[in-house]
DNA sequence: AGAATTACCTGAGCGC
DNA sequence: TGCGCTCAGGTAATTC
């Protein structure tokens, strides 16, 4: 399940093999992911190159000089560059064919995808329109999240997955980052001190950047990004004890999401 | 407006 | 071995 880092891995790998590259053909093999595939990209797309790779949130943008080709991996979804033709396997849905017979590949077996072309200013497309500040610029910090939080009375950690507080932080690093500040996940968004929402801001942002530096240093010359490995202290942990106390962690539900912390640790 | 719920999808892991 | 069940989870859409 790509995290934001894993996204940002995906765009470090892909934008020096794609940028300055011609498409050629557009070969769709579903109609849809969880939202259609716009049918007129195999129309638009051939003829145009391909000028930078972009990133918002955990949505990847290929300007692509008449428009803007946007992706979203969902869950399982998968980006590769083939230097050169391959038949496709199963849950090869996309194929973007390059100049010279190389190709970019989506997999995504759930389907939880997305890709959509837009023409217009990629940052006013419906999907991207409503999404806050990136987690990694100045923009986020804690004098924003509290702002923004002193009306919600919905948990913190919920609040922080809201894409329209921060962008592109999932499940996982909302647990490791709530862990590290020291916040009960289940804590009202509006109960935050100013100091908590620094803390907070401080922490999600050091976990997303510990994330991608590890997993350009372990993961980058690879073919496949995959989860860089860090050892998470309480994500998938819920049976386990607290790495810092070494007491009991808890696994509970919020928003029907797994959530695991640290009753000592995190008030 | 904010919160809660549903829909989308398939592989993995489980009990039987 | 295989069946049926549950779970995983990002986010748009829908409902309250």
């Amino acid at each position: 399940m790509p995290e934001l880092p894993e996204v940002e891995l995906t765009r470090r790998r892909l934008e020096p093999e794609l940028v300055g590259k011609m498409i050629e053909r557009v070969e769709a093999r579903v109609p849809k992911l969880r939202l259609p595939i716009p049918a007129e990209l195999a129309e638009v797309l051939p003829g145009q190159t391909i000028r930078s790779v972009g990133r918002r949130g955990k949505y990847l943008l290929f300007d692509c000089e008449t428009g803007w080709l946007i992706v979203h991996l969902g869950m399982t979804g998968f980006l590769r560059f083939l230097p050169q033709a391959a038949p496709p396997g199963k849950h090869d849905h996309l194929d973007i064919c390059l100049e010279g017979g190389s190709l970019l590949r989506f997999h995504d077996p759930r389907k939880f995808g997305t890709v959509a072309w837009t023409t217009d200013d990629p940052a006013k497309h419906p999907l991207l329109a409503g999404i806050g500040p990136e987690p990694l610029t100045p923009a986020f910090d804690g004098a924003y999240l509290f702002r923004v939080s002193r009306s919600r009375r919905v948990a913190v950690k919920q609040f922080i997955m809201d894409g329209a507080t921060v962008a592109g932080v999932g499940n996982i690093y909302a647990n490791e980052a709530l862990f590290r500040a020291g916040i009960r996940p289940d804590r009202p968004a509006a109960a935050l001190t100013l100091t908590e929402c620094g803390e907070l801001a401080r922490t999600i942002r050091a976990v997303l950047e510990e994330s991608i530096d590890q997993g350009s240093t372990y993961r980058v010359a690879e073919a496949t990004v995959a989860y860089h490995p860090l050892a998470f202290a309480v994500y998938g942990r819920g049976k386990e004890r607290c790495t810092r106390c070494n007491g009991s962690l808890e696994e509970i539900r919020l928003g029907n999401r797994s959530t695991v912390f640290c009753p000592r640790c995190q008030r």
